[in-house]
DNA sequence: CACTATCTATAACCTATGTTACGTTAGCAA
DNA sequence: TTGCTAACGTAACATAGGTTATAGATAGTG
């Protein structure tokens, strides 16, 4: 079966709307089987992320690897799946990804990606961001599945604090979240009661300092420290590759 | 503050790199700013899918109804962030989308963005591949969030089936599973001892028939309606616009 | 100012799920 | 065959978090 007829395309039924150049990066694509064993890994979380990879035999899975020794796994592959695409927009990997048995993959770099764009590098930007704001579900799957309501609303209150840092509307630790302990409740999958709870430990821990709309986090760093937060799903610019290519265009 | 310093581009490090033709686009965003009030809905869910939105000002968050009568927020919005990019490649919208407080919104057309593509068609399903794929996250997190170990792994074991059989490898309600129990353990969040009790259970249901890799449903549908089980973000084609929009292209 | 609706805090009790433990089975190698 | 190991099933007990209830605080409104 042809990846032409199967893989990416196949349900999409744009089989027959591909340009020659589509449809040649694609037969190129074939030229390039690899191989794989039972456990073999794809690659570790924080490697450099270059490409992805379309699997044609055997399941893989993606997964992270938390401090208290446990791992939280994302997602399963199945023969037809893009393994790594969720990285398309950052430097590193934001999780590990290993096949399950043994199969057959192809590779597909971000570069061929990127010139499947042609000369829109507004397409790119937005493509990238999707996939950014995505890497916030991910990162709250792998909170609701491992860790304590404490450990989930630290997280959830740090994330928030972050991303309004970034634009600017935070000040002396301070922000603004209108939010009602229900909506958060109805975020966390948790009861309201116990992110009352919750917020009532966090305070008692000096952690969190809130009233109604105003929260303060005394020392955010120690919050950062309490969740491992990884924030270079937040913070981080493009790939410098990404602007480099983005330029070169022009 | 101009869309082209801030939203989309912001951090992205790209504002120097975008085309004439992709600044015409950001610069025409803005002329149509959508003022909000407080809690008013942007969309509900499966209606059609068919713009996205900057938001300007104020908080959003989209959400998914639960036939419980309670709901999972899958994400909040802050300024800066875009709104209902994850339905893309979707005819309909996966979640709701709602104000939380009053703000300002620019919409932005899928039909915009896919001008975007340029001539690659292929651009265009593998992002939309992308987003469906990610898609399957957020139905994880739902259920994750609100539902019982028992609804969590018959939602889990219903999605590889739909997956096998998208791609034929399922044969009299039967189907090859190389995942230990361990695995599914790690994937939905729970201990490897409630994921064997949670078997047993399904078992003495008659909603599944397990022999170590070799899985057997003998009643799909039960199942599906025992989760109420989105299928749309497994099976679905490609809208038909979308399909319309490749061809005329070529 | 008082009235009301909404939000929040806390307590008491209950249940789903985690934890620890141990025994069974299937597959595989010597 | 025997033994070894990984996977699985199940029981007994512990606990995080759900549920229900009640009361105090706050913001908005006439």
């Amino acid at each position: 079966m042809a990846l032409l007829d199967t893989v990416v395309m196949r349900g999409l039924s744009i089989q027959g709307a591909l340009s020659p150049e589509d449809k040649a990066v694609l037969l190129g694509l074939e030229l390039n089987p690899r191989h794989m064993s039972a456990s073999e890994v794809l690659w570790q979380e924080s490697a450099v992320a270059d490409l992805f990879c379309v699997v044609k035999e055997g399941w893989a899975y993606s997964y992270r690897n938390l401090k208290n020794g446990s791992k939280q796994i994302l997602k399963f592959y199945l023969p037809g799946d893009i393994v790594g695409i969720r990285d398309f927009g950052f430097t590193r990997r934001l999780s590990s990804a290993s096949m399950i048995n043994k199969g057959v993959i192809y590779p597909f770099s971000y570069q061929q990606l990127f010139e499947l764009f042609g000369r829109s590098n507004l397409a790119v930007g937005i493509m990238a961001t999707a996939m950014r704001q995505q890497a916030l579900l991910s990162e709250r799957l792998i909170y609701l599945g491992k860790y304590s309501a404490h450990e989930q609303l630290a997280h959830f209150l740090y994330e928030i604090y972050l991303r309004l840092k970034r634009i600017g509307d935070v000040e002396d630790n301070s922000f603004l979240m209108p939010l009602t302990q229900e909506l958060i409740s109805d975020a966390l999958g948790m009861s309201p009661v116990h992110v009352s709870r919750t917020f009532s430990m966090l305070r008692e821990e000096g952690l969190v300092i809130r009233d109604r709309q105003h929260v303060k986090l005394p020392d955010p760093e120690a919050l950062a420290r309490l969740v491992e937060f990884n924030d270079s799903y937040i913070d981080e610019l493009l790939p410098p590759t990404f602007s480099e290519l983005l330029r070169a265009r022009l």
